[in-house]
DNA sequence: TTATTAAATGATAACATTTTTCATATAGAG
DNA sequence: CTCTATATGAAAAATGTTATCATTTAATAA
């Protein structure tokens, strides 16, 4: 299934440093709340979280913003149609999600160029990338 | 391509009504915008083209969430993020989205059964439904 | 280690989006 | 036409997001 290791903190810190961000123990926070929850969390979920350790929640914007342009932050929809973060071990993934627990499972297996192709043919189009998210049941909830 | 013919209003009527819903003209005015937008509007947008015929934004809101409900509209990410709805004219379909002139095409095609049952067999999920959306440049684009 | 400096922080305000409220209007049924 | 539950719009309230800016601090290099 392709699946990356854990990330470690030096290594994340030299991610945001490669980019030329700096790497604060606010962001180190809201990192791990997110590795502490492999579901992921919305972004008003990460806010009261860490209001209480007084981490303002621009800072919780800025931080989610940069761990998604980095590749380690994903999104999923609820079925409010709110946008949910949830960590991503692999570059090009998709995510499933259970429907009743909201467990969230990344997936990273993905042969979609067929279907790519199939569709440039038939619409014209240059298909140069997709978002694929799969809805069902966990294990559990099956 | 299994493309369903355009909708009449007396067919988006009688939708409405089999869900005990009334058809308003503030309905079919929502809907005809849709209709003349084949690429798509954010909810934002809607609202300010119906303002002058002073159609409240509380309306368009439910106008939308119920014609989303009846499967008449889908919605697709911008760049931003900010979900932008598209009429859909088929059951289950996929929207490829032009990444420079925002251009929605719809295609119904879809074989996403192979990869289903893999991702089911590799992570016990019933998968039960997925969202996919392709990215690239239309064919003006390219 | 320390000095330097550009980037980050958080409080607040500004702005934007979405939902609720409720008095009034009206679609649809009979 | 009458009746009634539903829909409407205006406004307010609630929520969500971004911008501002004085202050702090991470990273770099001496
Ligand atoms: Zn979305
Ligand atoms: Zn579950
Ligand atoms: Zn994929
Ligand atoms: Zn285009």
């Amino acid at each position: 299934m392709n699946t990356i290791e854990a990330l470690s903190m030096e290594e994340l810190r030299r991610q945001f440093n490669r980019t030329g961000l700096r790497f604060t123990p606010q962001r180190e926070a809201v990192w791990r709340i997110f590795e502490g929850n492999p579901d992921g969390l919305t972004i008003s979920q990460v806010t009261v979280i860490l209001a209480p350790q007084k981490i303002g929640q621009a800072t919780v914007y800025r931080t989610i913003r940069a761990l998604q342009d980095m590749g380690y932050l994903k999104w999923v929809h609820e079925q409010t149609g709110e946008h949910r973060f949830v960590v991503s071990r692999s570059g090009h993934s998709h995510m499933l999600v259970c429907r009743v627990c909201s467990k969230a499972v990344e997936c990273s297996d993905c042969d979609l160029s067929v279907l790519e192709k199939l569709i440039a043919r038939q619409t014209g189009f240059t298909v140069e990338g997709h978002h694929l998210e799969f809805f069902g049941l966990c294990p559990d909830c099956s």
